[in-house]
DNA sequence: CCTCGTTAGTTGACTCGACAACTATACCCG
DNA sequence: CGGGTATAGTTGTCGAGTCAACTAACGAGG
């Protein structure tokens, strides 16, 4: 056949397959839902906050952030818009670089994601990392790490991962 | 401390973590890419449209639906609402039941998928199939299948799953 | 056989993300 | 040092999902 034979997935790559796509779809909505009814925002606003509380001067250029949160430039610029407009977090113009804008976490905004973190991490154990085995843990990472190459090939997100 | 001291994840858990969420962030937007320029429709819709073709009668009770695609019930009518607009599926009455909505597959929709199918199938490969060995597609299976479990409690998704 | 509670599905308002177009600064090169 | 290109971010519009409110039909109990 001229147009090239699709190579069907196996009974076992399509089983596979069908699970990881059913935690794909569920697992946002899970973890949005908990951090939306106990801290009023969504886990990419928690994510964002958090990846902030870590960095050193809680500062990071848009751009950094955006790697760190596996966002594009112009979600992230949306989010920040919203999360100052909530008083967690400031724009400040990057001095080295006139085109780069710094985002700051405020105090405020250090004192909701200490205040969110407990109920995250236990809704992260009780959905993920509680429910499989130490063996499994490194399993996901591996076949995380795989699928991030495929996925993000220039390793944008990738590289800061500790 | 009176409020449970909350058991942070360590680092081999925390880079799992960050790795999956990473990938069930990216993973949605790779596939809606490919169906959305080479097939024009989301990666839902394409799963709507599969899941209707592989049932006997090409129909499908709206819940049933819901379900194999782990969509909530909301969002399915509103899908297929634009399905049908596009002609791609129809709605009918249920003889037994007089609540139940029934899906079917026009044929012009079994002809869109059928067509959408072998680049959908590619892509599935190229990003997280062929990227893994025969031994982690089998981990993926069953890692999935235990985070189901607690992200799905009844089980509701996970029965059809061949 | 009528009422109450439950299940199936639809609809509308609101929020969030994607994409494309645009602005502004920095960098390179002749 | 002037012009062109690449980089950093912002903004507007539009499509898609969530939630809550609603309608309609089934089914169990008195």
């Amino acid at each position: 056949m001229s147009t090239a034979d699709p190579h069907w997935l196996t009974p076992a790559e399509r089983s596979a397959w069908l699970r990881l796509l059913a935690v794909v779809e569920l697992l946002p909505g899970a973890l949005d839902g908990q951090l939306r009814r106990e801290a009023s925002f969504t886990h990419f606003e928690y994510q964002t906050l958090a990846m902030l509380s870590e960095n050193p001067g809680r500062t990071l250029q848009m751009s950094a952030l955006a790697d760190r949160t596996n966002a594009t430039l112009p979600r992230l610029s949306h989010v920040i818009t919203r999360l100052a407009d909530r008083g967690l977090v400031e724009r400040r113009a990057c001095p080295e670089d006139g085109r780069a804008t710094n985002v700051v976490l405020t105090d405020a905004g250090w004192d909701a994601v200490v205040a969110a973190a407990p109920g995250h991490v236990a809704t992260a154990r009780a959905v993920v990392v509680d429910a499989l085995t130490a063996e499994q843990i490194e399993q996901v990472a591996e076949i995380s790490e795989a699928i991030l190459t495929r996925l993000d090939p220039d390793g944008r997100m990738t590289g800061q991962l500790d």
